[in-house]
DNA sequence: CCTGTCAACTGGGATC
DNA sequence: GATCCCAGTTGACAGG
């Protein structure tokens, strides 16, 4: 895939707070950046299958996922670079992060859908401003522009 | 033990 | 062909 893990430009700024802070809620594995838990140094040994492992995000971590994420939907890919750096992340976690998030959304935009519907709510006010975000967050990938996707402008 | 959550994975399609 | 996406699944973990 695309394994470039070589991330130079290192802006951190409030992130070297994200690294020390350890948010004890759900952490059994260390978040060492040195050593990206999961997506490949340890994956998979010589001796074939390793248990896959879970990396919990810090609190923080999630927080500056989230806050980009209502700002853009999509990440090019220096942006996805730049972020996950920043978080000291890898650029897979970065990507699938937002790919869940975005399958997550939409799958809660839609039941959501679901239930209006059952109330008799239809929303042209909602559609009308879900362009307008969606006009920003597409505006470096025309190729989606056919795909219909329901998410609610949601801003912090 | 069961269930929900969520990061990681898989598969198929689209774009360049 | 490489890389991205979505949709769905898997597997680890936490809480009830």
């Amino acid at each position: 895939m695309e394994m470039s893990e070589s991330v130079k430009p290192l802006t951190s700024f409030l992130i070297e707070d994200i690294l020390s802070i350890t948010d004890g809620t759900r952490f059994k594995e260390s978040l060492d950046p040195s050593c990206p838990s999961t997506s490949e140094s340890s994956r998979f040994s010589s001796t074939g299958k390793q248990k896959r492992s879970r990396a919990a995000f810090t609190h923080l971590q999630v927080l500056e996922l989230e806050k980009k994420f209502n700002h853009q939907k999509y990440l090019t890919a220096p942006e996805r670079a730049h972020l996950a750096s920043t978080l000291r992340l890898t650029e897979t976690q970065v990507k699938i992060w937002f790919q869940n998030r975005r399958y997550k959304t939409k799958r809660k935009q839609q039941t959501s859908e679901y239930k209006a519907e059952g109330l008799g709510l239809r929303d042209e006010l909602v559609q009308s401003s879900l362009i307008t975000s969606f006009c920003k967050a597409y505006q470096c990938r025309p190729y989606l522009w056919d795909y219909s996707g329901p998410w609610g402008p949601t801003l912090w």
